[in-house]
RNA sequence: GUGGGUGUAGCUCAGUUGGUUAGAGCGUCUGGUUGUGGCCCAGAAGGCCGUGGGUUCAAAUCCCAUCACUCACC
């Protein structure tokens, strides 16, 4: 079996699980570290695992496709063996790429046509093709294509785009069930649930990819400017018509509180650049709080980043001297905060799996929520 | 010593034939960042325009002196 559900909280959605695959299994509620290029950016596979204690990282598809390509991929004989992380995999399809990068792109009823934003060259993605990549890549859990709506989005376009996402899954679970993987190792693929801030579209998407049989759903096009009261909304809402016995990925977010609150709604599975972007602008995230490390007025504080942190970064460093790493465009600032904000993210969800375990997650989340969300450098 | 050049924000420099409150980039300071281009965005602070005289209704701008730096030649 591929996902286990061991427990639902009492007085919430929240929910323990586990996944497993050839790699090793996870445990749920889970945070995943982006790796967009085969690289989650300024830490070590070494640090990954032994530091942060990382259960899944990501991959992107569009990315990997376009840098080092696929042919290389299966030289390497996959991306686990190619970047030495033994642990799964997930990839994303590049549905998102054509959100993000919509500049360079033209959908169409067969696929998506982009122009690399490398060298400009031309490029056309199908279901068929993006599920063909995955496999060069060899990631445990691989998405579906879909298409990421913007926000705000009117009715009509979050409907037409809904519909497309729909015949590209039925495309997407065809092309993954007769095509084999790679390597060896088993692959999973997870259908996108999309439908904007519409209630009856997440209806409807949830309704016609639930009869395709994906391993897991994702919910989709959230975390993309809309208000949070209006994502826990639509999440609340969409984790109830999907079904119980899969998890539930709620892709791009978020901030520590999103993520609390999206686990009391159901939600199994987080990926966000937050942690590691952020931590390269020198905005961590503390028990306490938020903070700004270039802030002056660390210049000579010499206490931990976060006392009850247990990372390698609080534990060996001082505020100052991150502040100075900063200051100074020094290499191992990138590396000691994305190794701390990745430490925070994973104890985090760590810790909301053992409250919901014990039946504490309710009244500690409540409080964590605020707590989180302030800025401390305006206390 | 002689001749030339340059002095404007922390740094590098714009600044029209004299004309409102002297600007930019970088840096500094403060926010932001949600399926990643170490990206990007927003706001703020910061000037006796080398110094002293003069001309003018009005001078960073024109004139004189002076100081500093710099180049060339003796």
């Amino acid at each position: 079996m591929f996902f286990k559900l061991e427990q639902t909280d009492t007085k919430s959605k929240a929910r323990v699980g586990v996944v497993e695959t050839d790699h090793g299994k996870i445990e749920t509620p889970i945070f995943m570290p982006v790796g967009t290029q085969g690289t989650v950016k300024a830490v070590t596979q070494k640090a990954l695992e032994e530091d942060i204690k990382a259960q899944i990282i990501l991959g992107n598809t569009y990315h990997l496709y376009l840098r080092p390509g696929t042919e290389l991929l299966e030289k390497a004989g996959g991306l686990h063996k190619f970047m030495n992380w033994k642990k799964p995999i997930l990839t994303d399809s590049g549905g998102f790429q054509v959100y993000s990068l919509a500049k360079l792109r033209k959908m169409k009823e067969d696929g998506v046509e982009f122009s690399s934003h490398l060298d400009g060259s031309k490029h056309f993605f199908t279901p068929e093709k993006v599920i063909g990549i995955q496999r060069s890549i060899g990631s445990d859990i691989m998405m579906v294509l879909d298409e990421c709506t913007p926000y705000p989005c009117d009715y009509d376009y979050a409907k037409k785009s809904m519909e497309l996402t729909s015949r590209w899954a039925i495309l997407n679970r065809k092309a993954f069930l007769e095509t084999e993987p790679l390597y060896g190792h088993k692959q999973a693929q997870f259908g996108i649930i999309q439908g904007s801030v519409y209630k009856d579209l997440r209806m409807q998407s949830a309704f016609e990819l639930g009869k395709l049989e994906f391993e897991g759903y994702a919910i989709g096009g959230l975390a993309v400017g809309e208000p949070a009261d209006k994502m826990y909304e639509i999440v609340d809402f969409t984790t109830n018509v999907m079904p119980v016995d899969k998890p539930r990925y709620l892709m791009g977010v978020g901030r520590p509180e999103n993520i609390l609150e999206a686990i009391s709604l159901g939600v199994d599975m987080f990926d966000c650049v937050m942690p590691t972007r952020n931590a390269r602008n020198a905005c961590l995230f503390t028990s306490n709080g938020v903070v700004s490390m270039k802030n002056a007025m660390y210049k000579d504080d010499f206490a931990p980043l976060d006392e009850n942190c247990d990372c390698y970064c609080c534990k060996n460093f001082s505020r100052a001297y991150l502040r100075h790493l900063f200051v100074a465009n020094e290499i191992l600032a990138l590396e000691l905060a994305s190794i701390h904000n990745l430490t925070f993210y994973l104890n985090l969800v760590t810790e909301a799996r053992r409250r919901i375990k014990d039946g504490t997650f309710a009244e500690w989340k409540a409080e964590r929520v605020i707590t989180l969300s302030r800025n401390i450098n305006s206390l």
